[in-house]
DNA sequence: TGTTTTTGAATATTATTGATTGATATCTGA
DNA sequence: TCAGATATCAATCAATAATATTCAAAAACA
């Protein structure tokens, strides 16, 4: 069995089921634990996943898998409902931003090609040029594990424009710590765009309510938050004041 | 079995299975292994496939080098002489600018994990983030055709940085027109690196000589020229003020 | 025919693996 | 909370597998 092959085995099972121990690894890939212990290490090093005392955990909130590697299919499905009704809020000609993000991603196929987008994620950039886009990406640093371009040159980049719309991913919505996300830099980017356009959007299937990740990057209501209608019964959870819209039934 | 059949049979395979293993390709093209392992290296030169311990796997950052179908393999070959030798002119921990364009591409792989890397090209991405180096993207709009990204923003951002050198790719060197390409906006990206860096190189394949393209960005003594040996003749035909760089032999 | 290129086998070098060890962390039941 | 039992971990080493290198035979070419 190859590295490469173990390791997309040992990617597959954390994926799909949060946690894996050593053990039950050994068995599926045939290898012995030294192997096992060795390749988690590796990963690890590669962001991809973390490792825990007696196996290894998915990272939470970091999308450490490209855009295509999805994960559940289900997750799947819902991103793209979400996606879809975020693009369906962008009118021909508008100038938006677009976040860095897999849920971001699956908005592109269904913009009008007329629009202007900016954006600090990197992976986007062929997607939007194929649909006709016009395409402008923030400087700034690029961060191995997402892509995402982040720093000072970025929010100096970023800061040269204003926007119509823009569009945010979200690691964790809670009704007593608002908006997070896992990295420092990336929820800079995030608070500047929303600073910067007239209208805010924020992405979040139902699998981040209630959640909370450690970069707060805005207050609920700053916000329209955009999720599918199987939520619609947490919301009264949140205050009344948030905006909300979901997708059709 | 000849060599452009096997290497057919290489790549189909790895295009299905994502990897394989020395062993099946062995069997499959009922060659030997050593023959095998040539051919695997010689695909990797060409970035086609990437070698792994046993085996071989497909390239994951791909999409952005197909559209660039190689012209010919001496081309290929004079550029990578050419970037090998440009790279062994950047120091640890160098901070430099790298062009957007193949040439300039080929490069990344020897250049030392250690510098810090600006660069316009957005399909340099991926292999810098590889290759370990501190990768920073200048912001400004994505051009189609080449993935280079241009125009105010993408010189207001690289003007945020100061380079120990720069590296660029040309389309003409002319005794009278100096070097040229073919896109203003480009030119403009050229012109301003050159400014903002201590040293400043144009790595130049001798079809490139005596060749005039639209958009002028350097007179011949505002850099040092990088090209092949191959090409030493052609060196009395430019003034003697012009500094050169040339391959071994 | 002589020359060059390609190939496959042999060998030396290097990388990966799995077992073993002692150390460290976690769990259990008082 | 503690101590003992158990499990997991990091480090090492020998065995194995994969790789690079070399060389001579075979094939292709002129």
């Amino acid at each position: 069995m190859l590295e490469t092959e173990r390791h997309a085995i040992i990617m597959r099972m954390v994926a799909e089921l949060g946690t894996v121990r050593i053990q039950d690894l050994r068995e599926e890939t045939g290898s012995s634990e030294s192997t096992i212990r060795r390749d988690l290490i590796e990963l690890e090093k590669q962001r991809k996943l973390k490792r825990i005392h007696g196996g290894a955990s998915k990272l939470q909130g970091k999308l450490s898998e490209s855009p295509m590697t999805e994960k559940s299919s289900k997750n799947l499905q819902e991103k793209q409902e979400i996606a879809q009704l975020a693009a369906s809020l962008v009118d021909e000609n508008d100038t938006i931003y677009l976040d860095a993000g897999s849920t971001i991603y699956e908005m592109i196929r269904h913009l009008p090609p007329s629009v202007t987008v900016v954006t600090n994620g990197i992976s986007h950039t062929d997607a939007l040029l194929d649909r006709g886009c016009k395409t402008i990406l923030t400087g700034g640093s690029a961060k191995p594990s997402t892509k995402a371009l982040i720093g000072r040159g970025a929010l100096a980049s970023m800061n040269q424009y204003r926007f119509d719309k823009c569009f945010l991913g979200v690691n964790g919505l809670h009704p007593d710590y608002g908006l997070t996300t896992p990295d420092e830099e990336e929820a800079s980017m995030k608070e500047l765009a929303i600073r910067l356009s007239r209208d805010a959007f924020a992405l979040v299937d139902p699998s981040k309510f209630q959640e909370v990740s450690f970069a707060r990057f805005a207050e609920l209501d700053e916000v329209t938050v955009l999720t599918t209608a199987a939520a619609r019964e947490s919301l009264e959870h949140y205050p009344h004041s948030m905006k909300w819209k979901v997708t059709d039934q």
